[in-house]
DNA sequence: TCTGGGGTCCTAGGACCC
DNA sequence: TCTGGGGTCCTAGGACCC
């Protein structure tokens, strides 16, 4: 058995732990550069402001509501989230973080009869310790363990239900359920089943896995098994990353190739510590840039390059000028910029290296902590390599113990550490005007009560 | 005026091998 | 006029998720 254990409303919950006040008023969270709303309070819904709607659609709605907005402040949420799953790896050691929000959890040998009661206790805990509310679906399969979330979530059932798969509920269940609404199928697959006459979930449990197969992949074969209770998605233990994105849009559109390469070097910053962080090295790094394409009327362009390296790297510098050389290749002066970005790709481990024990010149991995490049002399490049991740090292070291852009790279922007405020002339900054304080984060900004 | 960001997996097709 | 068969690996693009 699995349990699917989802945060209700997420962003707008964490807000709500450290503003009280906002428990039943309308409430939503707007994405980056508060662009779209990306989360809302049942009482937003209820209001009909749909997820992912264009905020300037809807700011007279919300306003007319007194709708109250925040700009996501995922230094909160991601702690947030750390702070639920902690809660739920008190329980059981069998959990798989599946996204910031929610988790499966394994229930292998647990007693069947007592299962929802503890879940029920569960639930309640992660309430009292971090003040987020979560609904919990059990079910054989994670498939219909998804699916008994939605339940729980949005016919209350006291925020947790079970699936049991021969209740003739499960076959009214499927029945009522919209093909789309299957945890996988999304619009062009859901068209695709619709043509050859499955609409429901029901209809998609009782076909052959092999002409579902035909019909869209693998991936809905196992769908199809995943509904008839047979298991095919393992609990998955946490991996390191394969690829890291950084991108964003701007605040205002920007023409020229310097704020340009300030951004792409702040987010190459950003990629290389939560590279660092996941001990990985990245083999190659890709650049992108592109134009708006909301506003019809302009000339669209967007390109992107790539950049190897010989030898796997983890070094901000090395990826800072990399990126400084791609960005120069696809850069066109005539266009006005909207968004840009970088992927860190072909990520491996990198392995704890040292020159002296067992490590022989035989062995480079073990020397390097990963493939050197063969046109190198040996030792040179070993005292080379170390001497540079000693100095990444130091400077990682000192803006974690100092905050955040304490020592920056001058690529980053000189006037980078003055613009704080939203009247910041750095144009390139996206916008984020009703941001809360992270609150769990920075001694600086701790909740006052007064 | 204003439209997010960050991931994974699968498949088809091309390039190569013998 | 006629031009094989059987593989692997890599990548781009398309689908999905939150």
């Amino acid at each position: 058995m699995y349990a699917l254990v989802d945060c209700n409303n997420f962003y707008v919950s964490c807000e709500r732990v450290f503003q009280p006040a906002l428990e039943k008023r309308p409430v939503v969270v707007l994405s980056n550069n508060d662009g779209c709303i990306i989360a809302r309070s049942d009482e937003a819904k209820s209001l009909g402001v749909p997820m992912g709607a264009p905020m300037f659609k809807y700011k007279n709605l919300l306003k007319k509501n007194n709708v109250i907005i925040y700009s996501s402040n995922y230094t909160l949420y991601g702690d947030m989230s750390s702070r639920v799953m902690d809660c739920l790896k008190i329980f059981t050691p069998q959990v798989e973080v599946y996204s910031i929000d929610e988790a499966f959890i394994g229930l292998d040998g647990a007693n069947n009869n007592t299962l929802v009661e503890k879940m029920k206790k569960m639930k309640e805990s992660i309430n009292q310790w971090t003040g987020i509310p979560v609904s919990v679906g059990i079910a054989e399969t994670k498939t219909l363990a998804k699916l008994a979330n939605h339940i729980a979530k949005n016919y209350k059932e006291e925020g947790v239900y079970i699936i049991d798969r021969n209740s003739s509920r499960l076959v009214e269940l499927l029945g009522n359920t919209e093909i789309e609404d299957i945890w996988g199928i999304s619009k062009k697959w859901g068209a695709r089943l619709r043509s050859i006459g499955i609409s429901t979930g029901l209809q998609l449990q009782r076909s052959d896995p092999r002409r579902v197969r035909q019909c869209i992949s693998i991936v809905g074969e196992r769908i199809v098994r995943e509904l008839n209770g047979v298991s095919c998605l393992p609990l998955e233990s946490v991996q390191p990353r394969k690829s890291i994105m950084v991108s964003r849009s701007f605040g205002k559109a920007i023409r020229d190739v310097s704020s340009l390469k300030e951004a792409i070097s702040n987010y190459t910053v950003t990629a290389a510590k939560k590279l660092r962080c996941q001990h990985s090295l990245c083999g190659s790094i890709y650049t992108f840039i592109q134009t708006n394409r909301f506003n019809l009327k302009d000339l669209q362009y967007s390109n992107s390059s790539v950049a190897s390296f010989n030898e796997p790297t983890q070094d901000t510098f090395k990826l800072l000028k990399a990126v400084d050389i791609s960005l120069k290749k696809i850069y066109r002066p005539q266009f006005e910029y909207h968004k840009a970005g970088i992927i860190l790709s072909q990520l491996t481990t990198k392995i704890n290296a040292s020159l002296s024990e067992k490590n022989t010149a035989s062995n480079y991995k073990g020397i390097f902590g990963m493939q050197p490049d063969l046109f190198l002399v040996a030792y040179e490049n070993y005292k080379r390599v170390h001497k540079r991740e000693r100095f990444t090292n130091t400077i990682d070291k000192i803006n974690e113990k100092l905050g955040l852009g304490t020592i920056f790279y001058g690529a980053q922007g000189v006037e980078k550490k003055i613009q704080k405020s939203h009247k910041s002339k750095v144009n390139w900054r996206m916008k984020s005007y009703y941001r809360s304080s992270a609150y769990t984060t920075r001694w600086d900004q701790l909740l006052r009560v007064s």
